[in-house]
DNA sequence: AGCACCTCGAAGACAGTAGT
DNA sequence: ACTACTGTCTTCGAGGTGCT
């Protein structure tokens, strides 16, 4: 409180003469020349905590003794300020203070140490002022460091007080009202009304509701037009968070964790794909859908018209191998690899052994390059992929596995393929589900033996419809 | 799943504020 | 005094949440 009395003990008189005239004052208060500045620069504050904290120097902590103190001072008609606090509670990050501002903070310490009384807070400021404008880059310096890095503290703890949008999640669209007050502030730029920016948009939401439709109709097509972009720029972001982190989206994410855990070792793959062929797993492929549509929605240029196109898309999508076209997927491997040892300390030698040929099945399949999940064949009669799975009970684990395991690219293909008895099962019960068409051999993708024959022109006659 | 409700962010430029 | 940041104010729609 001393100190804050200090503040009003007013000798402008002595000030001036104090600071600008005198030799000793000269040196630490005349004119601030870079060796003054150096000479205090340890006194610079390091942070706004620290500010006014007399001998508080390497206090890195929150509170600010010294800065209340002052507050108190000047601030004894400021009642209490309720602290401001996000909506978790975490109170508003202290401001990172400019270089000037440690200027002043180190010319009142000077002062102080001086022993000459601070003038009150109008004249201290034009005397800064006036020092501050006549420093030099360098002299400014150590001010400047200062603030740079209260500036980074700063931000850190925004960082946590309000986290920073994500800069690469594209900017939503602007509305029709907001499109319209683009225009609206040019049409009305030197002749903005009383008020400012607040009645500017008062105005123009006045104008707005004014408008007919037929006026709004421009704004309302623009808007469109973004939103359509904004659409493809999220689906874009959306895909590129999910490889980036090797999982869904948070909304696919949550839908995952609420059913089954896609991707999950010891999921129902190798012995619950059977047993689980109910609207689980039913839902499961739907999304898998989804995400196929979404995720490697084919380019015309590389969609099924090319002979080659068609090849990639038979069976062979199938195929573990096209699993690595997703890095999702890719990455659900990988994890699935990295967690087989302790699997594997559960599986029989044989399902060991499965799950070693199911490899090597995979890596035969390698060839399609990442990100070409196959495309799908034209559609031109329907066959919707709920009949396949829900008209056919019976069949429907069989299916489903072959399925996921293949044309789908889900992330469990290998242990539904490791599964050695359950796949031949698989084959067995794809077979009898497309019962009559089935010739040829089994395609590489299948474990040796599992019986049953496959060909893929028998499967690709019946073009599907997604629904 | 669908609905209602709520919050936030989109643009603009300047006034106000914090900090001594 | 200076600097950097926030709030202002509008409408609309996206997206999240909670409930039925």
């Amino acid at each position: 409180m001393a100190d804050s009395r200090t503040f009003f003990i007013i000798s402008v008189q002595v000030m001036s003469c104090g600071l600008t005239n005198t030799a000793t004052g000269q040196h630490h208060l005349g004119q601030v020349t870079p060796s003054a500045t150096h000479m205090s620069y340890t006194n610079v504050p390091t942070t706004t905590s620290n500010a006014g904290g007399g001998g508080g120097g390497g206090g890195t902590g929150g509170h600010h003794g010294g800065n209340q103190s002052i507050t108190t001072h000047h601030g004894s008609n400021k009642k209490h300020k309720k602290p401001k606090v996000n909506k978790d509670g975490i109170p508003a990050p202290k401001r990172a203070t400019t270089a000037y501002i440690n200027f002043t903070q180190w010319y009142r310490e000077e002062l102080k140490k001086s022993g000459r009384p601070i003038p009150k807070i109008g004249e201290f400021g034009k005397e800064c002022a006036g020092k501050w404008n006549s420093m030099n880059e360098e002299d400014k310096t150590p001010f400047i460091n200062t603030a740079m890095k209260d500036r980074e503290r700063y931000k850190k703890e925004m960082a946590v007080y309000k986290p920073a949008r994500d800069a690469n999640k594209p900017k939503r669209p602007g509305t029709a009202f907001m499109l319209f007050m683009a225009d609206f502030r040019k049409e009305m730029a030197g002749k903005e009304p009383e008020g400012g920016v607040a009645a500017l948009a008062k105005l123009g939401g006045e104008r707005w509701r004014n408008m007919s439709e037929e006026e709004k109709r421009p704004y309302v097509e623009k808007q469109n037009e973004e939103k359509l972009r904004y659409e493809v720029n999220m689906e874009d972001y959306r895909r590129k968070s999910a490889g980036m982190t090797g999982g869904p989206s948070p909304k696919q994410a949550r839908l995952s964790t609420e059913g089954s855990e896609v991707g999950s070792p010891g999921d129902s793959a190798d012995s619950g794909c059977a047993n689980n062929a109910d609207h689980n797993q039913e839902q499961d492929g739907h999304q898998v859908l989804r995400n196929r549509q979404n995720v490697s929605t084919p380019s015309p240029a590389t969609s099924s018209s090319s002979p080659q196109a068609q090849q990639n898309v038979s069976p062979g999508p199938l195929t573990a191998g096209s699993l690595p076209g997703q890095p999702s997927h890719q990455q659900a491997n990988q994890t699935q690899q990295q967690q087989q040892p302790q699997q594997q300390q559960q599986q029989t030698a044989s399902q060991q052994q499965n799950a070693q040929q199911t490899q090597s099945i995979s890596n035969n399949n390698n060839n399609i390059p990442n990100n070409s999940m196959p495309s799908l064949p034209p559609l031109s009669t329907t066959m919707s992929l709920s009949h396949a799975l829900s008209n056919h009970t019976s069949l429907m684990a069989g299916y489903s596995q072959h399925s996921f395991a293949s044309n789908f690219g889900h992330p469990n293909a290998a242990n539904v393929l490791a599964a050695g008895a359950a796949a031949a099962a698989a084959v067995a019960n794809y077979n009898q589900a497309h019962s009559g068409n089935m010739t040829g051999s089994a395609p590489s993708y299948l474990p040796t033996g599992a019986g049953g024959s496959y060909s893929a022109q028998s499967h690709l006659p019946g073009h599907y419809s997604w629904n």
